[in-house]
DNA sequence: TTAATTCCGACTAAATTAGTAGGAATTACT
DNA sequence: AGTAATTCCTACTAATTTAGTCGGAATTAA
């Protein structure tokens, strides 16, 4: 299943991000320290954000980065894929030797993964980054 | 995530042990043939099944295994939990050095975490192996 | 000019998954 | 009694993925 700690790392900057969204550009330093997640595995991270307009840079001296849209219009989906490409849980191969090959023998499984990943793609496009931070500040 | 191929080899072997079930045992080289499993993969993971009370087996020729309970009495959660442990998405590390450390700062997003894996575990409590054999033969 | 930062590509270590290998024990069949 | 088919068991290995590290270039505020 392509869902690893990268996606939680994404959550939990942008998470960070919405938190501190007042103080300005916040920096992946900031981030790291925070969030104890090492610097330049964020700088990765945050590649894939911005590629996929959830955040905006300002480069140099007191840059950083900031949410581009408001929290509550930010689904965790649209984190989970910027960062693990697909919620997938396990892929029939291609191949046509392994597993199911799509042809008239569909794998006796095939259709109840397919279900379970609507029903997790379900789940993330129901959670706001909005709500994150709320159940945050109420615990 | 613990939801790899071996969950789904071990799903798709109970489905077809549960499809072949009135010709008496079912050996794993026929199931190895017909799902397309390697054969001492499908030993490991039987192991477990009958460690869990999925299965049960006949040694010696002419062996294999048989269900244990009735195809509408076996979940995918027992199957899925019999070889994969658990249906667990992302630890929080207990090292307390990485994530969260449980204490005053439970991580923003552990609470996102926790209800995804019930809800997961809650999918895969609604389905039984009955059905997929079912669906199986509407197709 | 300097320090702080994003940006970028390549490399590496660690962990996990998937599978192999070799043989021992058991049993039906002849 | 002997043989072939099978489960059972332990250990090893290959392949893949994940989680990082490294070095440096580009940009900008002060």
């Amino acid at each position: 299943m392509k869902l690893t700690t990268k996606g939680r790392y994404a959550v939990m900057a942008m998470a960070d991000l919405a938190l501190y969204k007042d103080n300005g550009p916040t920096s992946l330093t900031e981030i790291s320290l925070r969030q104890n997640i090492s610097l330049p595995y964020l700088e990765q991270i945050f590649i894939k954000l911005k590629d996929n307009n959830l955040v905006r840079s300002t480069r140099g001296a007191k840059g950083g980065y900031i949410l581009e849209k408001s929290a509550n219009e930010i689904k965790i989906s649209n984190i989970i894929f910027a960062v693990d490409e697909k919620v997938k849980t396990l892929n029939c191969k291609k191949e046509s030797k392994k597993g199911c090959n799509n042809k008239s023998t569909k794998c006796i499984t095939h259709n109840l993964w397919d279900q379970l990943d609507q029903h997790i793609n379900n789940f993330f496009e129901k959670v706001k980054l909005q709500d994150l931070v709320k159940r945050n500040l109420n615990t």
